[in-house]
DNA sequence: ACCCTTAGTTACCATAAAGTGCTTACTTCA
DNA sequence: TGAAGTAAGCACTTTATGGTAACTAAGGGT
């Protein structure tokens, strides 16, 4: 858990301690944590190893603790059986599929942000 | 193979960092950046030290870095007026206002998440 | 008897980021 | 004379975070 009393950011609730925006931005934030919910959105649901296979250089210990904040959030659900070895596998949850739509609203912004920087780059580079 | 837009919340980088999305998202996550963008597209534009009383407990060392960012990012502008004392202004610049409404999204979101889990959490108390 | 598997946990270390305080430049006002 | 005021810059300290590696559970295979 992350300590928001100390830094408030909140910008649009009054209540001090934690803004609804601050918290959602705030669990995307991290390295990690966006590419696992591409990953649960186009794969569908993945066990943990596979995911972390597909993450490459990731650790155990981050993936556990993104994956456990976004279970948290509602965002993806966790399923585990109890076999042995023990099989745990992650999925999309509502409040994810939610997400996707703004996400996709970001990425688009920021991609066509890139692209026209890039244009502007290399017409400058002409001169 | 051009369109990633459809799907994709992370088009065609692994590697954090390198997504335009993760971009746009590290830029975000602050602390302060959003407060920053909010008091300008509430307030209009602002000095440096009209931020800096607004948002309390900051520091002028970490405010200047999220400016210096955000103006990289060119999602706000910076007037300096060489005059002395130096007055410098800070604006929303047009990428900026067009944050805003993706943003507002994920707002409305993260509102109305909060709300229903404090709604679940009455209903679980009253029994 | 030992090693393999999965999905972690724990301890420890290195680095990055945030916070604090001091300094600058120049003019006006007291 | 010198204090005030603005927008930082710089050096230093402290906290947060990510990464590495070792270790666990419990049974099945060789």
């Amino acid at each position: 858990m992350k300590d928001t009393s100390k830094t408030d950011t909140c910008p649009t609730s009054h209540t001090p301690g934690q803004c609804p925006l601050d918290t959602v931005l705030r669990l995307l934030m991290g390295p990690w944590t966006t590419y696992v919910l591409w990953l649960l959105q186009t794969e569908g649901p993945l066990r943990f190893g596979q995911l972390k296979a597909r993450m490459g250089r990731i650790s155990s210990k981050v993936l556990t603790d993104r994956l456990r904040h976004l279970e948290a959030a509602q965002l993806i659900t966790r399923t585990y059986a109890p076999t042995i070895p023990p099989a745990v596998t992650y999925a999309m949850a509502a409040r994810g599929a939610e997400l996707k739509d703004v996400l996709d609203g970001i990425n688009q912004l920021a991609v066509r942000w890139q692209s026209e920087d890039e244009a502007r780059a290399l017409s400058q580079a002409a001169e």
